[in-house]
DNA sequence: TTCATACTTCGATGATAATCGAAGCATTCG
DNA sequence: CGAATGCTTCGATTATCATCGAAGTATGAA
């Protein structure tokens, strides 16, 4: 036997359809029950019962009992963190399945990419803060600039809490169904709770999508607006 | 079927031991045969041949003919940064395996973590860098700083050549054997190729091992001494 | 207390995939 | 040209794991 990490475990965790799948629905980034995952894997309770006492034994999965409810959820960032980098490489690669009915648009606008804002709305966003001198991208990199800092003091973003964070404040991720970057990082997650908070937004029952209200998507327009096409 | 990224694919690819086998010992950055393949993940050229075949249509291994051999590569660097990333979680997640023997000095002194320089010399170069304020660090993100990107130019990099590339010239990379961050990025593969360059370092036949000189050692622990106790 | 619900455990079944011996193909060497 | 080497393909075997019906346990509601 060989020494250093051993990737086939956590390879094989990830690997199964059904496990995979109700990690994916995890990707949400709030606490599902088991029935709830079971649904999203299309299995029944049995077997999602045994999937998901692996994943917990693997370290991918933590579990909060509720009276007769067992809900689960992401054990840590680290679990976002990687399962993001494995959603942006099989994207990349072309690894994507495609529902045979109509796709569904509310999840390619606006939805939660484990604790951050995805979808046309997520890449927009990313995409006006560089054309606006806001975020600077080096590579995959992505850095806030010092007019970045202060726009977002100005939209009430507490940016002293997000720099003694251990995590970094600004990060790409790349957005599978619109297949460019939008932001993650604290300062992702920080803007997306801002959203909510303000009223703007909020999250679909059980959906991973965001659904904007009128007057949030117009609040939003107007602080990330579409470049103009000339 | 659900819509989106296929990480059940990307995930079962990895998740068998001999493939697993073959990916990491392909982490040393270098190309090898079926054969060598074979070897290293213990299994007959039979099995070896049909796990190849299936990296390869899986987009994770390219194949380069040569004569009656076949050499296997990572398929880019995309592959070797997911990869880093899984072990990187694994070995943070306890999943490491031992060998029965004792540990392999070598390799924990210094060797190749696909481009860049790990082990002990790859943790301390990148310590020494910090302590120096050449490399500031923010969670898991690295920079050069002003300094750095002088001291580095000092060193004979050519860092507008490390600029003009898409990926960032720093990052930081788990380092499964001494249990911290080394540096990897544009500047760590660049500086491992200076010290083979200067003829201080040489890789170690076959293994991932990277094997200093006597004067090449002096020479790279003036550049990055160890900081003293006190 | 009884009934309903959420979930776990058991055991059987079936599907899938890894494995390797044998045979074959391609390339190189003597 | 024949032998040797690297590697692929074929087919049989075996192991592993996912699946679910049935039964059981724990918790909450009526």
């Amino acid at each position: 036997m060989k020494e250093g990490p051993d990737i086939a475990q956590i390879g094989a965790l990830i690997g199964d359809p059904a496990r995979a799948n109700m990690l994916t629905a995890l990707m949400g980034g709030r606490a599902l029950t088991a029935t709830e995952l079971a649904g999203a894997a299309g299995i029944t309770l049995q077997t999602a019962s045994s999937h998901l006492s692996k994943l917990e034994a693997g370290g991918l999965l933590a579990q909060r009992k509720q009276g007769r409810h067992r809900y689960f959820a992401l054990m840590d960032d680290e679990v976002g963190l990687l399962l993001e980098g494995l959603m942006g490489f099989a994207a990349n690669r072309g690894f994507l399945r495609a529902r045979p009915g109509p796709k569904d648009p509310a999840l390619r606008k606006a939805r939660v990419c484990y604790n951050h804002l995805a979808g046309d709305f997520g890449v927009r966003m990313l995409d006006r803060m560089v054309l606006d001198g806001h975020v600077a991208i080096e590579g995959d990199d992505a850095a806030l600039t010092k007019s970045g800092e202060e726009r977002m003091r100005q939209l009430g973003i507490d940016m002293d809490a997000l720099h003694s964070q251990r995590r970094p404040v600004c990060r790409t991720c790349l957005d599978w169904s619109e297949r460019r970057s939008h932001l993650a990082g604290s300062l992702g997650e920080a803007l997306l709770s801002r959203f909510i908070d303000e009223g703007w937004a909020r999250r679909s029952g059980e959906s991973r999508a965001i659904h904007f209200t009128p007057t949030g998507e117009r609040a939003f327009c107007d602080l990330f607006p579409v470049p103009d096409r000339e």
